[in-house]
Parts: C-alpha cells; sequence; structure tokens
DNA sequence: ATGAAAGCGCTAACAT
DNA sequence: ATGTTAGCGCTTTCAT
C-alpha cells in the first residue's frame, strides 16, 4: 500500500535488514547480491511503491539517460512527425526525451538549452532557430546533433539535414513537366533549408534553360499577410501559371490568397507533403520529407557518440533523400 | 571567459572570498546581504559562467518551479495549440515545462508520471488516455489538472473542458438549417469528449424532431481505415446527405473516403476547425475550441492551487464554450 | 551581514 | 555477498 510518506533506499534498507548499498545494487539488478537477497527487496519496493529518487541518481552518476529535443516550432506538423519519430527510437533504446519548444525564438533556445544541462541533460538534437546561436559557449563539447537547419557553428557537430537542394528541383520540374511556363517562388528567409530550396529552384530552370526572373522570386520572413501580398503579385500582377512554395507555412497562406481570389488553372508545387492536400481542388505536387528516418537516425547517431560504440571522431553532415509526391 | 571545469558555488565562494552561503544568498537575490557584495558575486558567476546545478537545488528545496504536460497525441493539432498557449502562459509565471507525449498509451502515461515525479516535477497538466489509468494511485494529493477528457477519478481533480455537447449540437442544428435531412455521424469511444459529442448530436436531432436513426450513428476507435468504411456505408448505403465528424482525426480520414468516392452536396460538419478547411470545395461547418483558454486557465489553476491563494478547497469541473466556424 | 555545518537520496570506491 | 563511508551541489537553520 501507499503509505504517505516517501519511500527511499534508507527506507527499505532499514525494513529488510540490510545496507543501503545492497539495496542500491538489488534495484539495479547487480550480479554481486545474492539472488534470493535481490528478489526479497525487489518485492520489498513494489509492495512499498519506492520509487527512485531520479535527481539523486542523475547528480549522483552525473548524467540522466535523458535527450533534450529543443524544436523550433511545436505547431508544425514536419517538426511533430519528426519529434514522434524520435520518441520511439529513443524508448527503444531506453532513453527518455524531454521536448522543449523556441518558437523560433534564440533567447528561448538559450534558455532552454541551459535549463536542461542544469538538469544533467548532456545530449540533444536541435532544429536551431535563426543564425546567431553560439553553440560552441553554449555546448561546448556536449554531443549534440542538429537536424533540419544548419546551424550556426557547422562543422563542429554532426548535422542532419535532408536534400533540400534536390527536392525542391524536382518539384519543380514536375512543374514544368505538367506545363507551367513561368513559375513563381516564395521561400523563407528564417532558415537555411530556405536558401538551399531557393537554390534548387534556379537548379530546375537553368537545366530547363528558363531565364531566371528575379521578380519573380520571393525571400523573406515567413508572415502570413506577407506571404498573401507575395502570391496576388507573382500570380496576378506578375502572370505566373505556376507556383512553388518552399515549406507548409508558406503553402498554407498562399493557399488562402489563392482560395479568396478564386484563381485556378495553376501548377502549385511545395514542400512537406500533407494528407489535405488530396481534397483540394488544383493539384499539388509536394516533397515529402524522411521524418521518420531523421528523428531514428538522430536517435541512433547521438547514442553511439555517446557510447563511442563507432569511431566517429569527425562530426558530420548527412544529406537524407526526399520523395516527391505529384498530384495532376 | 568559459573554463573547461563546471563552476560551482564552492567556486564561486573562494573566489570571493567569502562563504557558500552567501554566495547562494546574493544568487537568489536575498535581502540578507550587502549590496556591494551581491553585485560583486553576481558580476563574479556571469563571468565565470556559472549555471545553477537544478538538480542539486531540486532536490534540497524539493521542489521545481516545473510543469509537467502530459499530452496524449503530439501529432494532433488541438493538442499542439493548447501546449502553445500553457507554455505561454507558464513563462509569463516563471515556470518551465516539460512535454510528454504518450501516443494514447496508458502505460508510457503511468512511465512518464512516475519519471517526472522523480525528478520533483510535482505539477501536472494532463490529457488523459482511455480510463483504466488510477490516478489516485499515481498522484495522490499532487496538484494536476485534467484537460480535454474526464479522468478516471473525476471529482477529485481539478478538470477543464469544453462544451463538447453544446459544440455538436451547434454543429448538427446548423446542417439541419443547411438543408441536410439525414445526418450521420462517426464519433470516437476513446474519450469521453467522444461520448459527450454523441449526445450533443442527438440533443440537436430531437431539438429539430427527427428521428434518431441509430444505424446511422458510428462509434469506435479513431482507426483510418475503420472510419473510411464507415464513411462509406454512411454516405452511400445509408443514403445521408449529411454528416457529423467529432473530431479531426475522423474527419481526415472521412474526407479521404468522400474524396476517393468523389461524392459531392453534402454538408459536413466537424469539431476542431483547421485552416485548410476554407481551401475545399464542400462547405464544411466546424467547431472551434478554445486552446488558448484552455492551455492560459490550467496553468492559472495550477499556479493558484499551489500559491492557494483564492481558496479552492474543493475540485472543479469547469467548462469551456466553444465557437461554430459557419461555411456554405 | 556573514559563516559553519548539516543533509536531501543516491551510488561507487573501498573494506570485510 | 554485503557493509561502511564519502560526497555530488545546493539551501537553510543556527550561530556569530
Amino acid at each position: 500500500m501507499a503509505d504517505n510518506k516517501k519511500v527511499t533506499i534508507r527506507e527499505l534498507a532499514k525494513r529488510a535488514g540490510v545496507s543501503e548499498a545492497t539495496v542500491s545494487r538489488a534495484l539495479n539488478d547487480s550480479p554481486r547480491v545474492k539472488p534470493a537477497t535481490k528478489h526479497k527487496i525487489q518485492q520489498l519496493a513494489k509492495t512499498l511503491g519506492y520509487r527512485p529518487n531520479l535527481l539523486a541518481r542523475s547528480m549522483r552518476t552525473n548524467q540522466s539517460k535523458t535527450i533534450g529535443v529543443i524544436i523550433s516550432n511545436i505547431a508544425n506538423p514536419f517538426f511533430t512527425a519528426v519529434v514522434r519519430a524520435i520518441e520511439d527510437e529513443a524508448a527503444t533504446l531506453n532513453y527518455r526525451t524531454i521536448v522543449i519548444n523556441t518558437d523560433e525564438n534564440p533567447g528561448t533556445e538559450r534558455q532552454a538549452i541551459e535549463m536542461l544541462q542544469g538538469y544533467m541533460v548532456s545530449r540533444f538534437i536541435i532544429a536551431s532557430t535563426r543564425r546567431g546561436v553560439d553553440y560552441h559557449l553554449l555546448l561546448g563539447r556536449t554531443p549534440a546533433i542538429f537536424i533540419d537547419r544548419l546551424p550556426n557553428n557547422n562543422g563542429d557537430y554532426d548535422t542532419l539535414l535532408v536534400n533540400n537542394a534536390d527536392g525542391a528541383k524536382q518539384v519543380v520540374n514536375a512543374l514544368i513537366a505538367q506545363g507551367a511556363t513561368r513559375i513563381g517562388v516564395i521561400s523563407s528567409s528564417v532558415s537555411t533549408a530556405g536558401q538551399e530550396r531557393l537554390a534548387g529552384y534556379r537548379m530546375a530552370l537553368q537545366e530547363n534553360r528558363i531565364a531566371v526572373d528575379e521578380n519573380i522570386i520571393k525571400c523573406s520572413d515567413v508572415q502570413m499577410r506577407r506571404v498573401r501580398r507575395y502570391t496576388s503579385n507573382l500570380l496576378i500582377n506578375q502572370a505566373c501559371d505556376g507556383l512553388f512554395t518552399a515549406d507548409n507555412e508558406i503553402f498554407l497562406a498562399a493557399m488562402a490568397e489563392i482560395t479568396a481570389r478564386n484563381l485556378t488553372g495553376l501548377k502549385l508545387g511545395t514542400f512537406d507533403n500533407a494528407p489535405w492536400f488530396d481534397f483540394l481542388a488544383l493539384p499539388v505536387t509536394a516533397v515529402q520529407q524522411p521524418t521518420v528516418e531523421m528523428g531514428t537516425r538522430a536517435v541512433q547517431r547521438l547514442v553511439a557518440r555517446i557510447n563511442g560504440s563507432d569511431k566517429l571522431d569527425e562530426p558530420e553532415l548527412i544529406r537524407l533523400s526526399v520523395k516527391l509526391v505529384k498530384r495532376n
């Protein structure tokens, strides 16, 4: 029965008539304790409802089997998908995860990392906010792996990105194949991913010997209102018959404008596939990001780094490939 | 400069030529230390890059200003919206939050709560998984507030729900006003919310003197395939001209079926409004849940309970009202 | 205004 | 196979 007072190792030791050390060993399933004793103690712990004080344990061992996951926008389906994969893989490898959302705010990001370090969390998976955070200062040699975005101090940490340029190139190529002749683009200046996707757009045009017109390239902060303005500018003033948006947030804003103005006959392409694209009147060709692979590999690599199981002296930059979902 | 070795209070004390106690007081901005000394110590801490060991502090004080947030599905936009509101309000009130996702798994939920308790987290906001978790045993008198779903041991904890029945009634009334004469419903048996929404559906029909036909009422686990089967059954075999889905997941699956079969002329209603409903050919009338209010009030109430600032002896069940977004 | 000392619960040498 | 002991970094009486 659960007594009111909290059960500690000392308490168990007293009741079992053994030392605290033996209890600790029994609870940690050490081979250095007699099976009978071990069993007895474990039983007792269960009956008394013993809960280890993880604080004390971490403090003593100077580590907590916990991975800090720092993401920049919890409302973005891309990130939640990655987070779920991270959680799954971490659980498999017997790690805990703590997720903190920074809302693209570098200050919050710094605080979050410092806070977790205060809790002895010493492995991180980070989707960096804007450039401007000095991870050297913050992390030192703490194992960390960056996802989705190239961090400020790249080259010093493992980084896991998708092949943004290639994905963008594929989408734009598909739009061209569908007959689009003048394709506008709206990208994000917030992350490195946005710039790479823009580069991919240019590559596709060049491959198809289409002149790049800087007037139909828009790249800035993702702000609903601004994206809507860009959209009408591109599709009406600039007479584009195709539009490539660099992520799901931009796509949403652009679609709002397209719907409001009742524009039709367009070829749309975007990063971040979503199930509801199937329901739209306009066909959307979309890049499906490998969220599960990204989350899974991030955890695996982090854990490998810790155990030093494979010799990974040099931090690596890994590119995952993307999949194209065509609709027309 | 950031030395390699970690800076502790002892280190600061040595360097400042004062006792550890004084350093601790200075760092905590206690009035019991001379302003000059305080300032000097705080400066030193900054220069040396001192980071408090939160583990040690929590262990000593037996509390951590951290709220554990247990949600059942991080991929559900409803929950992520609530989480963001929780984070915002918590930050304002100077609390930390730790979010853990249980994926509707009661085992994971139990583990998560125990784990956090091990870290001295002693206030929780919980979106319960299926009934079957005994919160008395798990939480005891630990302050906790339940959101979205009525927990097993209701009456013992504060609970914050939306007015599910009323929301459902409003949607169904709207569908009837739009001319639907035979409205099927698909709800979820996973949570208490699903049952309440079903009750609201029945109320609306009764108010409008429409006979309730049990053949067009479907309620079960939310499984993509099953929902799709229900959908075609209702809309084709049962010849419904309207459909009410009880949450965003069900709606997504139903829309997949509707799109695949190219069904038209339907009146659709659902819980959980989404921006992209504006882009659909079929008009969707949707209940907008008060996610911000729910998150904000959950935190406020939890903190009030802790401080005992207002006398809230009895746990309360609070219902938040919803908003209807009509489209036709 | 400051210091000395105890102790939170746990684990890991180092005994026995 | 088990016990003794020290100590992680911090806060907090109780002295001075």
